[in-house]
RNA sequence: GGGGAGAUACCAGAGCGGUCAAAUGGGACAGACUGUAAAUCUGUUGGCGCAGCCUUCGGAGGUUCGAAUCCUCCUCUCCCCA
């Protein structure tokens, strides 16, 4: 199976310039991502882009990873509503060295394969490009109406866009311009919302230097209860495992809807078409043991992290949703208890405040952070939605060192899926 | 530069002198159900020492027994004309 009907039986075509598979067929072909380097993490909306590339690379073609130092400090147009704000270099520098580790995971860029991945970053190319220069030899060649018609500038007339934004599409389509003079890269991909951009660089090398390249993007994953991808309540789900834990990012994927799961699992795993298929099909007879997300956390989250994250990533979710009770609760010992609730929210209090009893209302607001108000948390206990050590309290609860697991710790749960723990101290001023 | 409209809780958006801690919708959170799902139903959604009190309707003053509501000034946003 080639490179195109991998794609294509997997959902991860949107649209592709004619000739594309005509290319791909005929020769080894290096292709480029572009990636925004905003943050200092990717998050899994890149996933999409990082999979592209790796079946790309299984194809026996030669993926390039761009990280957008240039393109980064002018904004991308293309799906925002509002200006951007601008990224220094020093920012843009150190999200790229954080970039490319994450990268690693996937890519194989060892130096003996002919189509070993690449690495570059815009700004390399870009920072020493006068004005001049770059008016006279790339705007020359697209016209004003040509990059009015794009999409993304045109929703952003009305509304107002700046100079700066308007010419972004120029940029990225020198990048491509660049690659393909240098490194004799034909094609880009990218989510269909780059279309536009991808578009206004194969027409600045067809019109500078005759040559024809491609283009083809993906479709941007969605969910299907209209949601945004790769959010949630408390934000985006990071690679990084310091922002999202691996346990969370392993929650992440289980919690997928059933719709969303057979969509992903093509997506984000390497499984083939049959295993895909089989496990599909097994899915619909028996929806309740979630086989699919199962099988989507497991491979996305030892991937992304390692085996042995996404074995405890199991045992935690194990403990915590599994039939969790106080008793299984307080045999934990020291050591599993800490790790189970790595990446938890913690709250150290003096473990004195508890030995005349204290009120499970200050307990909660004043002692921990956990509600931000008095209010919030008589109410919620009210609802019943909280539990210490996994038995629900109510309003009047009084706290004593008796409810310590290990004579130290306190698990809070707000919910069914916000944990805290709460960790006393010998020590006052700990 | 001239003229007009507006700013209300997380968002949208009613209210236009007392009965307003502020309708309604969305979102969010919780409970029930369940598969840690979806759908559905129920409840909550300013704070506190919670049958009561305190602080909120862009900001600062003023009128009034009483202001989100009326007046003055300021700040910001949007629209139209030049």
């Amino acid at each position: 199976m080639n490179f195109i009907e991998e794609l294509k039986w997997r959902g991860m075509i949107h649209d592709m310039m004619p000739g594309t598979e005509e290319q791909l067929n005929k020769e080894m072909t290096s292709a480029y991502i572009g990636i925004d380097p905003t943050a200092d993490s990717l998050h899994i909306g890149h996933l999409v882009s990082i999979m592209l590339m790796k079946h790309f690379q299984i194809a026996g073609h030669k993926p390039i990873a761009l990280v957008g130092g240039a393109t980064g400090m002018i904004g991308d147009p293309s799906g925002k509503s509002e200006e951007r704000n601008l990224l220094d270099e020093e920012t843009l520098r150190h999200n790229q060295q954080c970039i490319q580790i994450q990268i690693n995971h996937f890519l194989d860029f060892s130096d003996s394969l002919p189509n070993k991945a690449e690495m570059t970053n815009n700004y390399d190319w870009m920072k020493n490009f006068s004005f001049l220069g770059f008016l006279r030899d790339v705007g020359k060649h697209i016209s004003i109406s040509y990059m009015m018609a794009k999409d993304s500038v045109k929703k952003r007339l009305e509304t107002g866009i700046s100079f700066t934004e308007f010419t972004y599409q120029l940029v990225q389509g020198y990048d491509f311009l660049w690659l393909y003079e240098n490194k004799n890269c034909k094609l880009q991909m990218g989510g269909s919302d780059q279309w536009g951009n991808i578009t206004t660089g194969t027409e600045l090398i067809r019109r500078k230097t005759g040559g024809e390249a491609f283009a083809l993007t993906c479709p941007l994953i969605t969910k299907a209860d209209g949601g945004k991808f790769g959010k949630t309540e408390s934000g985006n789900i990071w690679l990084d495992p310091a922002k999202t834990s691996p346990y969370h990012f392993y929650q992440f994927w289980l919690n997928c809807s059933d719709d969303d799961a057979e969509k992903y699992i093509k997506i984000f795993t390497l499984f083939s078409k049959s295993e895909i298929d089989a496990l599909i099909e097994q899915h619909r007879v028996e929806p309740h043991l979630r086989l699919l997300q199962k099988a989507i956390a497991k491979e996305v989250t030892s991937n992304v992290h390692s085996e042995k994250d996404y074995q405890s990533a199991v045992e935690a979710s194990e403990i915590l949703f599994g039939k969790g009770t106080y008793e299984t609760l307080n045999k934990l010992d020291e050591q599993t208890l800490l790790s189970v609730f790595d990446g938890v929210p913690r709250f150290n209090i003096a473990k004195s405040s508890l030995t005349d009893g204290i009120d499970i209302v200050d307990f909660l607001c004043e002692h921990t952070q956990i509600f931000p108000s008095k209010s919030e948390a008589r109410r919620m206990l009210k609802e019943n939605g909280v539990q210490l050590n996994k038995t629900r309290i109510g309003e009047s609860y009084k706290l004593t060192t008796a409810n310590l697991l290990n004579q130290k710790y306190l698990l809070v749960q707000k919910g069914k899926k916000n944990y805290y723990l709460v960790v006393t101290n010998e020590n006052e001023y700990d």
